[in-house]
RNA sequence: GCGGGCGUGGCGGAACUGGCAGACGCGCCGGAUUUAGGUUCCGGUGACGCAAGUCGUGGGGGUUCAAAUCCCUCCGCCCGCACCA
């Protein structure tokens, strides 16, 4: 073995390449778009990239993952479908255009060909001809056709709407250029403002999208939840105030409340600033008009919405109660959303928290009506936190005495029976609007006819192109500027007509693509039986960020196509397994003027201090963060698969931590994984000269060693496939690292333990193998030349007999605490255990001669003793 | 504000259905090898304690023979909130 320590090291930057081109050769990864049906089918996908210049290690992750999945599966006998694209249109395009005088095209398409590059040096087992970019007209003028199917079923509606304006700029703003309220360029104060946009019916699947929720059971609980709260179904009423006073036609107003059975501890009456209503009192009243001016400065997030300091404003106008006659004021009230129920709301200070604290800061009063179980009515008062919960009805009329759901139904029936409401199921899911006034999106194929109305493009003028020359320096809306493009005749009259100037929402583009790869060069949107044979997606691998939208607007959509006929995906679910990966994350460092640096930057000194590579001046050690471009906290994978290959950063970026957790991408990590990259290497090379040929007969018998060596093999084989089939990547990564120590200390000769080796090494690397594929076919060259590529290679069953121990280890307490283990015969009766566990010198030595009262023994695991 | 999640040694984490807490890796300490090392190999490494042992899974409380795991409560951090993708 001397002349083979001398090994050359493993070389990933010459290894690589060359192992990636022997899979192209031999068509690895190839399925047909319609399976053939000798091998059941399985659908890998990774959410697909936005091209925003690099590859991220958060696309690492996420491509790695996968790739273990579609690897593992291959092996299983699966034909595994597992594609690549692009998510092409999208902001940074337009703004890239604006400050660098790039076309979005140009810089969309150079920034896909760099990420292409990078994606191919990851060794991903991906079929590259399926590739397409959702800005090329061959992919949108499929979704252009989708949409004119969606539209003439009556899934798609023209409303108004609330944008983010800036008044300036004259310029749609998206949420993220909206800063503290104001436009990100002009600075101006950002103005909510109604236009006239598309939307599409989703809260028609409302019901089904809730109610399939309980079939996805490969999808995370989290998720689940998030989207049941995000459709967020409530049993409530609608009820009826009529105004005291009648007011510009207005001589009622509608709320919807999910505690009608409070109605009598009303207190005030609120409107939206957006509500009608709102508008007609706006119009005679100053103050009116100014308070919603203000409040239409807080912009259109929810969350901001929420968040600001609860202000109303009295409007003088008085409403009266259905039931007891009496009249309450009506204000506006910045908190009550137009977008939820019917943008008024009635408060009822005692039992709910934020109409408590709008009734304390402008005095308004707080009548108790539900009175806690075991609690006396003289004795309950409401002070600064509203009782919420369920209890007995009080002061409440013909409701006293019930309790809370049976108060609901009795109130609801004499709503009903009186004519002033009714009980309704609402749900906070609003219709998806996708209008955008932009550049670099999806046109939406309609024309704008003044005698015709609004009129589909014929199919066979689809797709309807983005024009290239557009100024992006004007601000507004590009197509809309554009001196000719939208000047069409009107495909139905034949007059002078406009196109729609709008472009889609790009989650739209993300809605159908998995779809779309199953037949990527179909004439139609989908191919029918190749749709059909791969859908849904058995393993579809991303961000948590995406965890409702993107997902719920998908689920949407399958079942949009399906109902246009353009998928049999009966169940309209489209992705069958979900698993959302954490973040990567990094250290930060600034230096002493407080500047970021990059980690390249960096030095880190034995002492555990850090400075600057080139300076040598002091840097400051941050916070671990999610790594980000204005952080500088990032790391170019590129520079990684240079330095130590693709392998090792796979290998890293599966050993850190469950990958459902966010990770934090250390240089001492990467090391370590390097190391055990060269050691596998070490570990195959020095051992092959000394192993029996691949495929030798099994020896008749095996020495202790072997056995115990043939044990590890098969427990780990065992492990490992566990660890797979679950996700438990780092589990598995860490049984592997196990396991090639066992095989070094194993050092013992014979031909039985030559055989055991040659069975470990084989297996070492089979396993590792979706994992690190390029050294997994280095050390298979070796280790049995000429017997095909491991990628080829099925997958490794274990031998139930060959993994079973001969003894256990049993933990024995006294009283709950440790006192010692002991081994027994696997399978050894209580009776023996038992006087085992109690003979046992520290064992003994604690029970002291005191009497045993209860003896509680869990075969295999435990024994508790109790004195 | 609302919805969802996470919290275990110096660090990342493991721990099956409630059954030996800290697997495995990083770091660190010691030793060996090497002309050299961001090399390799061997050993050690939760805290306190000479030891017996005691304490220990964000804090507090509870259930149980037994709790990281179940229940209550508090704290901290992270994700989403409909025009970022």
């Amino acid at each position: 073995m001397d002349q083979i320590a001398d090994t050359a090291r493993y070389d990933p930057a010459q290894a690589e390449p060359r192992w990636q081109q022997a899979w192209e050769r031999a068509g690895c990864f190839a399925v047909p778009d319609v399976p053939d049906g000798t091998r059941p089918k399985y659908y890998v996908l990774e959410m697909f990239p936005y091209p925003s210049g690099r590859i991220h290690m958060g696309h690492v992750r996420n491509y790695t993952l996968g790739d273990v999945v579609a690897r593992y599966k291959r092996a299983r006998g699966f034909a595994v479908m597992h594609p690549m694209g692009w998510d092409a249109f999208g902001l940074p395009a337009e703004n890239a255009a604006r400050e660098r005088g790039i076309h979005p095209a140009t810089w969309t398409w150079d920034n896909i060909a760099t990420m292409r590059g990078e994606l191919k040096r990851m060794g991903l087992s991906l079929e590259w001809s399926r590739e397409f970019a959702t800005c090329d007209p061959a992919y949108y003028g499929h979704q252009q056709a989708l949409f004119l199917d969606f539209l003439a079923a009556g899934l798609v509606e023209r409303k108004e709407a609330f944008v983010n304006w800036d008044p300036v700029d004259h310029t749609v703003l998206a949420n993220e250029q909206v800063i503290d309220g104001r436009g990100w360029r002009s600075g101006a104060v950002v103005e909510r403002k109604k236009l006239s946009q598309w939307f599409l019916s989703i809260t028609k699947y409302a019901d089904d999208l809730l109610a399939a929720l309980d079939t996805l059971d490969r999808w995370p609980e989290r998720v689940r939840t998030m989207q049941r709260n995000w459709i967020g179904r409530s049993e409530g009423a609608r009820v009826r105030f009529a105004l005291a006073s009648p007011i510009d036609g207005h001589d009622s107003v509608e709320v919807f409340t999910t505690r009608p059975d409070t109605l009598f501890g009303m207190s005030f009456l609120a409107l939206s600033p957006d509500h009608p209503l709102t508008a007609a009192i706006a119009a005679r009243d100053p103050k009116a008009a100014a308070f919603v001016q203000e409040c239409s400065t807080l912009g259109t997030t929810e969350a901001a919405l929420e968040t600001a300091e609860k202000r109303g404003h009295d409007t003088g106008l008085t409403v009266r109660h259905p039931f007891n006659g009496r009249t309450y004021p009506v204000w506006i009230a910045n908190f009550v959303l137009m977008e939820y129920g019917t943008g008024a709301i009635f408060g009822c200070p005692a039992h709910d928290q934020r109409d408590l604290e709008f009734a304390r800061k402008y005095g308004l009063s707080v009548t108790p009506v539900v009175l806690p179980k075991g609690i006396d009515a003289a004795g309950f008062a409401v002070a600064d936190t509203a009782f919420t919960e369920d209890g007995t009805l009080i002061n409440s009329d013909f409701l006293d005495g019930l309790e809370v759901p049976a108060a609901k139904r009795r109130i609801i029936e004499e709503l009903e029976r009186t004519g002033q409401g009714t009980g309704v199921v609402q749900w906070r899911l609003r219709d998806w609007g996708v209008s955008r006034q932009r550049y670099w999106g999806c046109p939406i194929p309609v024309i704008h006819c003044d005698a015709c109305g609004i009129v589909p493009v014929p199919k066979d003028q689809l797709p309807v192109r983005l024009p290239d020359d557009v100024d992006l320096s004007r601000p507004g809306n590009p197509l809309d500027h554009h001196p000719t493009w939208k000047h069409v005749a009107c495909p139905r009259c034949g007059a002078p007509a406009r196109r729609e100037t709008d472009t889609m929402d790009t989650f739209v583009d993300s809605s159908w693509y998995f779809a779309r790869f199953t037949a990527p060069h179909a004439a139609t949107p989908t191919h029918r039986a190749a749709a059909d044979a791969w859908l849904p997606v058995d393993q579809y691998i991303g961000g948590i960020e995406h965890a409702i939208l993107h997902l719920l607007y998908s689920r949407f959509f399958t079942r949009a196509m399906r109902d246009t006929g353009h998928l049999g995906l009966a169940s309209g679910e489209p992705f069958a397994g979900l698993f959302t990966q954490g973040m990567v994350k990094h250290e930060t460092y600034r230096d002493a003027q407080g500047r970021w640096l990059y980690p390249t930057e960096v030095a880190k000194r034995p002492d555990g201090t850090a400075v600057h590579v080139g300076t040598g001046a002091p840097v400051t050690v941050g916070a671990v963060e999610a790594m980000s471009k204005s952080k500088r906290n990032t790391v170019d994978p590129g520079a990684i698969i240079d330095r130590y290959g693709a392998d090792t950063a796979r290998w890293f970026i599966l050993s850190d931590n469950p990958p459902e957790r966010d990770m934090e991408w250390t240089e001492a990590g990467v090391a370590g994984a390097y190391r055990f990259t060269q050691r596998v290497w070490r570990l195959v090379s020095a051992a092959v000269p000394t192993l029996p040929p691949h495929g030798a007969a099994v020896p008749t018998t095996f020495s202790g060693e072997a056995r115990a060596l043939r044990r590890t093999t098969h427990r780990t084989i065992a492990a490992v496939t566990a660890a797979l089939e679950t996700f438990a990547f780092n589990v598995a990564v860490a049984r592997l690292y196990e396991f090639a120590s066992a095989i070094a200390d194993a050092k013992g000769e014979g031909t039985d333990l030559a055989w055991a080796r040659r069975e470990a090494l084989e297996a070492l690397v089979r396993l590792f193998a979706p994992a690190m594929p390029h050294l997994a076919e280095e050390c298979w060259s070796l280790l049995a030349p000429g017997a095909g590529l491991v990628a080829q290679l099925s997958w490794l069953d274990h031998d139930p007999a060959l993994a079973a121990a001969d003894t256990v280890t049993i933990a024995v307490q006294v009283m709950g605490r440790l006192r010692g283990t002991i081994e027994v015969p696997a399978g050894a009766d209580e009776a023996t255990v038992l006087a085992a566990a109690e003979a046992e010198e520290n064992v003994a030595r604690a029970i002291a001669g005191r009497p045993i009262r209860k003896r509680i023994h869990v075969p295999g695991k435990i024994v508790n003793l109790v004195l």
